[in-house]
DNA sequence: AGGACGCCATCTGTATGCAAGTTGTAAGGA
DNA sequence: TCCTTACAACTTGCATACAGATGGCGTCCT
């Protein structure tokens, strides 16, 4: 069966680093399903390329490990095991553990003072009960801590993490009670960040991902 | 000036993958130097094909982070800053904790026995002053504790990181004493695993990628 | 003599064509 | 009826050709 459902067609600037990350952000947004094939030549005329370009930028999410490719197969939007998926989350919990320490550490007074800023401004939301919203502050807090820690390595590693999770993680903000709870998790890591408490900040960050990646791989696989 | 060094060609298979393992092999050994320029007909007729799969290779290098790519310009193999090289370090010795500790609470009873074969064996290594083969049994050790995390992703990063780290840590046990030090802080952290005492495992661990990347660090700028 | 402009060589970026491999389907036989 | 097999359509892998960009070098002007 071919796919049948229309896409429309992709004005961007048509240079592969856009492909990628147009591509990138329809697997990453749900856009595209896991499983979904990628056939180099609908993506093609979807970016009205030629299929040289889309090759490469198969073959770079390839190395990014946002699509499986096997020889003379098409690329396929990577369906994680539930086990790989479970290694995913705990690495990031580790990682987030990680940049909340670090960032108790070495973050600046400015980077602490906007961290504050941006969490306490989150609280609003929490109240309107604004999912979209509070997602998006959600990232911003979080990539706050990534840059935080001060250590470029560690910035691409849990960047890159999430972005291979962020398939499975959409919908984590619609579980009841989910965003008041966040809120809360939030507060004890910006606490112990200002009091420059390196473990009790790696300690909050970690469990915080961790409770995450439990309510979501019910979803993930509820979702199915 | 053109690059005069004449290179033999190169039969492998001739798959971009192949062509990948090769090259990366070749920055990670130390036969490509960082700064190096590779310009996509060189490689091409170094290893016989058409610009094309040479042209996916050095992209999906460049998504591993092994060269960097900047448009209309060759691929170049990474050359890091002082302060990235210093955050891929201190990344690696979070992630070798990381596997110790977790190796340490999770490996197989085979998989701590082998671990301690391993470790016992190259005693003679390090009477003999072998420093060579020495290396070959630290890959093999440091291997073991990534796979006992029993983490793929974790697996992953670590794996990727060391990649990244090779060419800057080859001259590391030629410094005097090293090889004997090694085999202390080993010691520590087998001992750890096998008592289950994750934390100290961690620590051990740590502190081991820790020194190295001291030790290394000297190097990697005196060699420039 | 020094600097600026422009041309040329060279390399990257993309398109297209062809070969090889894979998958789905249909026909034939057990 | 079900399984096997062969063929056909389609998709990927690679090569080649062409277009666009960049950097170096020489020339010309000041």
């Amino acid at each position: 069966m071919k796919q049948v459902r229309r896409r429309e067609v992709i004005r961007t600037g048509t240079t592969v680093e856009q492909m990628v990350r147009a591509i990138a952000d329809m697997i990453v947004t749900g856009a595209i399903l896991p499983g979904e094939k990628l056939d180099e030549i609908s993506l093609a005329s979807r970016f009205e390329v030629s299929r040289t370009p889309v090759r490469e930028a198969l073959r770079e999410l390839g190395a990014m490990g946002l699509v499986g490719r096997e020889p003379n197969r098409s690329a396929v939007v990577t369906n994680v095991t539930e086990t790989h998926l479970h290694s995913m989350f705990e690495a990031m919990a580790e990682l987030e553990g990680i940049c909340a320490r670090l960032s108790a550490e070495r973050m600046t007074v400015d980077e602490r003072r906007a961290l504050e800023l941006e969490h306490r401004g989150s609280m609003r939301l929490v109240h309107a009960g604004a999912e979209e919203d509070y997602a998006a502050h959600n990232t911003e807090f979080h990539t706050r801590l990534y840059r935080g820690a001060h250590n470029d390595h560690v910035f691409e590693m849990v960047t890159q993490t999430r972005a291979r999770l962020a398939p499975f993680r959409r919908a984590q903000f619609r579980l009841p009670g989910r965003l008041a709870r966040s809120y809360e998790e939030h507060d004890q890591i910006v606490t112990a960040i200002i009091r420059a408490d390196a473990v009790a900040a790696g300690q909050a960050a970690y469990s915080h991902v961790a409770i995450v990646s439990d309510a979501s791989a019910v979803f993930a696989t509820a979702g199915e």
